[in-house]
DNA sequence: AGCACGCCGACT
DNA sequence: GTCGGCGTGCTC
């Protein structure tokens, strides 16, 4: 008799057993989809495994085999059962995150007839690409595919967004004269795309994370480009890392990884000093712009006084003098970051996620920032019925219209989310992170205002991500940047300003040592999510102290209980609980044996490896 | 995740 | 007496 090993994309441990009909049993394989009875549902399940043996009694039958070709093939089974181990996940969720959505549902693909490749055994290969030039980065990628394509293996290039991938996509076209299949979320043809790499009619896709599990056979190389963008991590379960599974991907199909990016992140870095890789670092074409560190204006957000330092403003007159293009760079949005009550002094905050609400003047309307909640400003303050609401904080709209007082005689646009700015006739450009999206502009002047607030946050990951925009600027400069800070003497800015990377780095590395942070160690976040504010807290205060009790490891940490850093979001109270590991595989043993018996009624929780946050 | 079973409060 | 609230536990 046999037997195939099936699991679910739901929240539960399998794999389930059900008998193979007859009928079926020469078709089967591990990696298909059937259709079974679970419980008092049919669901789709995917088959895990065959075998001839099972402990349980009461069998259902296979009701239905969908797949004559397994939807997955070993090395991607494989890749989601290491998927659902590291982080915290069923293995039927870890396969549901691999396919397109059209498959989970069920929809039958025609079977395909595999080109057999000779199983080529090379060695995996890590490089960590360096520049902030694209341009070179884009030279070596293109080489570095061609060599794989020439040799008949496949590429995988991941992009962290949409407008990257399809400026890739003319890249590809351009560069090597083929045409890439492309797999992003949304995706109108994603499963005519999915087929056709399925049936290796293309063997280079492009794609944003989930394109990590492309279907590809004989795959030669992935390309991770800027593998620093924390959109590399799935923000929903299973919250999987892009740049760790290709790299798990490439070690079980023994292909080469690329990491390239203008600042590698701290776990790359990390992981190649372990393995003795050096980076590989190319300077940018026409050299270094030069590099100004200068104390802010000191009386920033009094009415209509400096709000830029005063070497920044004459840089400026300069350059509109010589008709020169300028960037103001100011990592906020809007034009005032709060509102608030003249009289009582509430600021307007969200009702759903209890953050406050950003002022737009294009619009005249207030906006959450994390729901995208928009409401008319109120005539009278909500609390104590004054009629006088006060703006304050300073954000791109308000740097602009200030701008375009103190400087009458240029133009001054902001950089639009579309991107419909005409470049041609415009002096200053006033932008926030997603002008680093834009590779093809360039910069004479470029003033970077207000780096200390991202600093200054209270997140480890602080001086990351203000190194990783700092350098993603500086691809856009050529020739001035003036960056306007009190901390002149941080590594973010010493490694800048000496054009060594490593300054930064070894800093970096030595205080998250000290701090047993990552890279050094792992961490874990067990969220609390429910509607009633108090349970939450319960529930959460009794999760800590159940994991607390159950801790006998001491490799395990159980670090802190809080609020989650937006402690209400779309109607949901958070709640988390913060551990370390060094070993992340025993952090996830512990945790699924142990919040297995703590439920809770009302209380979702679920398991973040590698948070970021 | 669903879906049923089960054990307590207010309704004909 | 029963309808229905959701807390608990199982699904091969």
């Amino acid at each position: 008799m046999l037997y195939a090993q099936v699991v679910f994309g739901l929240a539960v441990s399998g794999p389930f057993d059900y008998i193979v009909p007859q009928a079926l049993a020469g078709n089967i394989k591990a990696g298909a989809r059937v259709r079974v009875s679970f419980g008092r549902r049919i669901l789709i399940g995917y088959v895990v495994g065959l075998t001839h043996t099972t402990c349980i009694k009461k069998l259902k039958p296979i009701a239905e085999l969908i797949d004559q070709t397994p939807v997955l093939n070993k090395d991607i089974l494989l890749l989601t059962k290491w998927l659902s181990d590291y982080y915290c996940c069923s293995w039927g969720e870890a396969i549901e995150t691999a396919l397109p959505q059209s498959l989970r549902r069920g929809l039958s693909i025609p079977s395909v007839k595999y080109n057999d490749y000779p199983r080529f055994s090379k060695t995996p290969q890590l490089i960590l690409l360096q520049s902030i030039d694209r341009f070179a980065r884009w030279d070596f990628y293109l080489k570095e595919i061609k060599r794989t394509l020439d040799s008949r293996r496949s590429v995988i290039m991941l992009l962290p967004d949409i407008h990257t991938l399809l400026r890739a996509r003319e890249k590809i076209i351009s560069g090597l004269n083929i045409i890439p299949a492309l797999l992003y979320r949304k995706q109108p043809k994603e499963l005519d795309e999915w087929f056709k790499i399925k049936k290796q009619e293309v063997r280079i896709v492009l794609g944003t994370r989930a394109a990590v599990f492309a279907p590809l056979e004989n795959l030669g190389l992935i390309i991770v480009d800027e593998e620093e963008d924390f959109v590399y991590k799935q923000d929903q379960v299973p919250h999987y890392h892009t740049r760790e599974i290709a790299l798990k991907r490439s070690d079980i199909e023994d292909t080469q990884v690329i990491l390239g990016g203008s600042a590698t992140s701290l776990e790359a870095l990390y992981l190649s000093r372990k393995n003795k890789v050096s980076p590989v670092l190319i300077p940018k074409s026409g050299g270094m712009p030069q590099i100004d560190i200068v104390p802010p204006a000191r009386h920033r957000g009094i009415k209509n006084i400096d709000i830029l330092s005063r070497y920044a403003s004459d840089s400026i007159a300069g350059c509109l003098a010589s008709g020169k293009k300028i960037l103001i760079f100011l990592n906020r949005k809007g034009f005032a970051t709060f509102a608030y009550c003249h009289n009582c002094g509430l600021p307007l905050k969200c009702l759903r996620c209890a953050v406050n609400l950003v002022y737009h003047f294009q619009g005249q309307v207030l906006t959450c920032n994390y729901c995208n909640f928009k409401m008319q400003p109120p005539e009278i303050c909500p609390s104590c019925n004054s009629g006088y609401i006060k703006y304050s904080g300073l954000g791109t709209e308000k740097i602009e219209s200030e701008l375009a007082r103190v400087f009458p005689q240029a133009r001054v646009a902001k950089w639009d989310e579309s991107g419909q700015v005409n470049f041609k006739g415009t002096d200053i450009f006033v932008a926030s992170q997603n002008i680093i999206k834009e590779p093809d502009l360039k910069f004479s002047l470029i003033v970077v205002m207000a780096v200390d607030n991202s600093l200054n946050r209270i997140d480890f990951r602080a001086s990351e991500r203000t190194f990783a925009t700092l350098s993603g600027i500086l691809g856009l400069a050529e020739g001035k940047i003036i960056i306007e800070t009190y901390l002149s003497n941080h590594h973010v800015f010493r490694a800048l300003k000496s054009a060594d990377m490593n300054i930064f780095y070894d800093e970096e590395l030595k205080q998250r040592k000290q701090l047993n942070f990552p890279p050094y160690r792992h961490l874990g976040l067990v969220k609390l999510r429910g509607k009633n504010y108090a349970k939450v807290k319960e529930a959460a205060e009794a999760c800590f102290n159940h994991l607390t009790k159950g801790n006998k490891d001491k490799f395990i940490k159980i670090l802190s209980i809080n609020p989650g850093h937006h402690p209400k979001l779309r109607g949901n109270f958070y709640w988390q609980i913060l551990l370390s590991s060094a070993k992340p595989r025993a952090l996830v043993e512990f945790l699924k044996i142990n919040l297995k018996d703590f439920l809770h009624s009302g209380i979702i929780v679920t398991v973040d490896i590698d948070p970021i946050y």
